[in-house]
DNA sequence: AGAAGACTAAAATGGTATTACGGTCAATTT
DNA sequence: AAATTGACCGTAATACCATTTTAGTCTTCT
């Protein structure tokens, strides 16, 4: 295996076990049993060396949400099983996990950053798919940034927030069904 | 004016000036112009002094919003005009802006637990509003909780959240459009 | 009897000595 | 010659301790 990719694995190892601040490139180094020097050969610096770590797992996000999607379903049922994979990757990989928590605690920057542009990129994400609804005529017209916006706000908030608050969880056919009603029904041609 | 009262004022505006972690009992003790010892004969604590104030200003937030409704208008213009009015106490009154901002740079729990306190009184008042328009049947029945829940997470998304993100903030027109368009929509009979 | 402020134990603060870290680069290996 | 390494450097974080501050109490005073 190259260099490079062995020094992303470390990296990524690291980041997941200990977070962003805890990780010495001395550490990363020894894990991928190289001499720290060569990190620099690929990385101008531990903070580009992240970006690529996270670079790495939006894709795979992407991924992973489509996937969720399924061929003859509708739009809104596709676009619940998306987000709800989205949110799901978020509770489930060990790396997202932790970055969350490191923000919440620790408030290092450049975590904080990088969570930004995750949600950034999700956004992007979401938008687009509905930009292509619209375009397919599955929906109405609208500004899809903002729907996109409110949509996965929404979704945030009945998943993540709700259960910060209260003892049990909404069910996932009780956000399904909140969200039919609402905004997917004036989405909806 | 009796000496509980004077506590309170000069409590309130140590608290609003320095916030409550920088607000000593001593210094509260000297605006009111009261021996220390005194201020625990009505006050347990410096938490419970506190919770005292914020009391005050949740009812008159609850009061200035209700304030903001008209008597004619249909339920999703006072129930707009309302949240917002919400919303624009949150960013007016010199105490909430305070404790905004010591929540996010200081982390005081006190003032971490008091804002979630508001949080819950203020959904509890948006949900009570539902459920009335739901029993005088100007609204669908619904889970009042919920969808209390869902419009104010939206509201904040929209109004607060987005302006963090983006340059130029939406416009009233632009939300009152969008909600109207998808929560309010489905909420009407 | 009610108010006051000196008092106390615990926590916060500030200043400093020490350590740890990101990043570099001359030496070494391939 | 090109690639790799780890000792090395300046800076930033940490640990430590002395000092001060603070919430809350309790005796004293009016």
């Amino acid at each position: 295996m190259d260099r490079r990719e062995e020094i992303m694995l470390a990296a990524e190892k690291s980041f997941t076990m200990f977070g962003y601040k805890a990780t010495t490139m001395d550490q990363v180094a020894k894990i991928a049993n190289v001499g720290k020097g060569t990190i620099y050969t690929f990385f101008a610096n531990k903070e580009e060396l992240f970006h690529s770590i996270v670079w790495n797992m939006i894709s795979e996000m992407k991924e992973v949400s489509n996937q969720a999607a399924t061929e003859g379903a509708s739009f809104q049922e596709n676009a619940h099983a998306r987000i709800m994979q989205l949110l799901k990757f978020r509770e489930t990989h060990q790396l997202f996990i932790k970055l969350i928590e490191e923000e919440k605690e620790l408030r290092t920057p450049a975590v904080g950053d990088v969570l930004t542009s995750i949600e950034k990129e999700i956004l992007k994400f979401i938008a687009e798919k509905i930009g292509r609804g619209v375009a397919k005529g599955e929906l109405k017209p609208c500004d899809s940034e903002v729907i996109a916006y409110l949509l996965f706000k929404s979704y945030l908030a009945l998943v993540v927030d709700w259960s910060k608050t209260h003892d049990e969880q909404l069910t996932e056919e009780q956000i399904t069904n909140v969200l039919n009603d609402t905004i997917f029904s004036s989405l909806l041609v």
